[in-house]
DNA sequence: AAAAAAG
């Protein structure tokens, strides 16, 4: 688990209990440490503290073992044999038991980057579905085609032996309208895409809701923002209100803000909620380092001299920037200089972007420039830095820090508890000013790199990182 | 004046 702080939990949320709740006290539920195995990378020596708070009467245990929670055999052994996983994590062992017991109550958690949200939402579709009923009973909806894509995969591994099928609701190749309404109804039992595609599958009647089950909504409080997806959530929300008989929603993020809250005033009540305190959110497996550029000229300087030379074959690396033009201007200057690397941003073709990750995801591509398409979500295991050549601010003037995103792009390193660094690159005093509102709201020191030029400082910073 | 999804 992506954390090692044991500070307890404050309150969190308690204000919007709109039935009596009963807190459940996590501490008596852990497991026996001693009874405890190592998971195959997972390092939950350190667990943190996950505040729950449950409504109705239910009474959920943990799940020690994945053969607590009732699953198939052929279920069990897609975890067992393709997933590799030897008994639940923690936000498994908790939130699973609360999806899957009758009478399947709304949730809504929040876990650490990863920490394995993806397979707590993935096993509680494919548990949910009935595999004889061939028509769409689960639905998991995405803020980025990788994503989905991502999801799909995780999806089909797990679900191998189960013979449950899905279907990608992303525009892989040009659909047309016409095409649509030509093509039979899905019969797959479950749907995994972006909101866009399955709005319109829904308004061709190709997307049946008559028979879901379970609703998805990955990187939650991004699906639900205002300047996100709230439109096409709510309104995929409510068509599968009308049609189905009752249908349980998951919010799952990393983080969770005001929008999502008022969302679950109005739409998700009655609901489970796991959460974890702000400061415990994975910017402690990864180590932080602001470094002091005096100009634009020697952010690029950094990125060839120290992310190229010395960090290269430490593993991969993501260059987060705020645009596209950024990106395509990084690019450029590093390509002009015979440095080699891949660019991704949204106004790349389907197949580039498909290509790009695909090379990246294979190893071939050892750093990577992006935008914040891959801000959210994006699992790689082999990403030891992160490098933000901007700093992610909110859109809105006066243009403030982006929290979330500063800490969803952080969580790109660092996977499942494995070492990594966060290079922030400043020259202007706004960005100066944007990374101490960072370092304040997070309440973590960030290590200062004073001369950019020295590579004893980067190699200090890489080996106080564990890279070296 | 932005990223994302789509039209």
């Amino acid at each position: 688990m992506a954390d090692n702080n044991n500070k307890p939990i404050s309150s969190t949320c308690e204000e919007k209990s709109h039935e009596p709740n009963d807190e459940l006290n996590i501490d008596s539920l852990t497991i026996d440490e001693s009874k405890k195995k190592t998971n195959r990378v997972l390092d939950e020596t350190k667990d943190s503290e996950i505040k729950t708070v449950t409504s109705g009467d239910t009474l959920y245990s943990t799940a020690l073992k994945f053969e607590d929670l009732n699953l198939s055999e052929d279920l069990l052994k897609g975890l067992y044999v393709e997933m590799e996983f030897s008994h639940p994590s923690k936000i498994q062992s908790i939130s699973l038991p609360m999806i899957l017991t009758p009478p399947y109550k709304h949730l809504i958690a929040q876990a650490h980057n990863g920490s394995g949200k993806t397979t707590c939402f993935v096993l509680g579709m494919l548990s949910r579905v009935d595999p004889k009923l061939k028509a769409p009973q689960a639905l998991c909806i995405c803020p980025t085609r990788e994503l989905a894509i991502q999801n799909l995969e995780v999806l089909m591994k797990m679900g191998k032996y189960t013979g449950i099928t899905s279907y990608s609701a992303i525009p892989l190749y040009k659909t047309h309208d016409l095409q649509i309404a030509k093509r039979p109804p899905i019969t797959d039992q479950v749907v995994i895409g972006t909101p866009g595609t399955i709005k319109k599958l829904m308004s061709f009647k190709k997307l049946s809701t008559r028979e879901m089950k379970i609703l998805v909504f990955d990187e939650a409080d991004n699906m639900l923002a205002e300047d996100g997806f709230k439109a096409d959530s709510w309104r995929i929300i409510k068509d599968i209100e009308r049609s189905s008989v009752y249908c349980q929603v998951l919010l799952f993020s990393a983080t969770f803000n005001e929008t999502v809250k008022d969302f679950v005033s109005r739409v998700v009540t009655d609901g489970n909620q796991l959460f974890v305190k702000k400061e415990e959110l994975s910017l402690d497996v990864v180590k932080q380092y602001k470094v002091n550029c005096p100009d634009e000229l020697a952010k690029i300087q950094v990125i060839k001299d120290k992310i190229f030379e010395l960090a290269e074959n430490l593993g991969q690396t993501i260059i987060f920037v705020n645009s596209r033009k950024s990106a395509i201007e990084l690019h450029k200057a590093l390509e002009g200089d015979g440095w080699e690397c891949s660019t991704i941003h949204g106004s790349l073709s389907d197949d580039q972007r498909y290509q790009i990750v695909k090379q990246f995801k294979s190893g071939r591509t050892k750093i990577l420039i992006s935008t914040d398409l891959l801000a959210r979500g994006f699992d790689q295991s082999q990403v030891t830095m992160v490098v933000n050549y901007d700093l992610p601010v909110k859109w809105d003037t006066p243009r403030g820090p982006d929290y979330e995103v500063y800490l969803h792009r952080c969580g790109r390193a660092g996977r499942f508890g494995r070492r990594g660094a966060v290079f922030n690159l400043l020259c202007t005093d706004r960005e100066h000013m944007l990374m101490q509102k960072f370092e304040e709201h997070f309440e973590n020191h960030v290590v200062e790199i004073s001369d950019w030029k020295s590579d004893d400082d980067f190699n200090a910073a890489l080996k106080a990182a564990g890279l070296l």
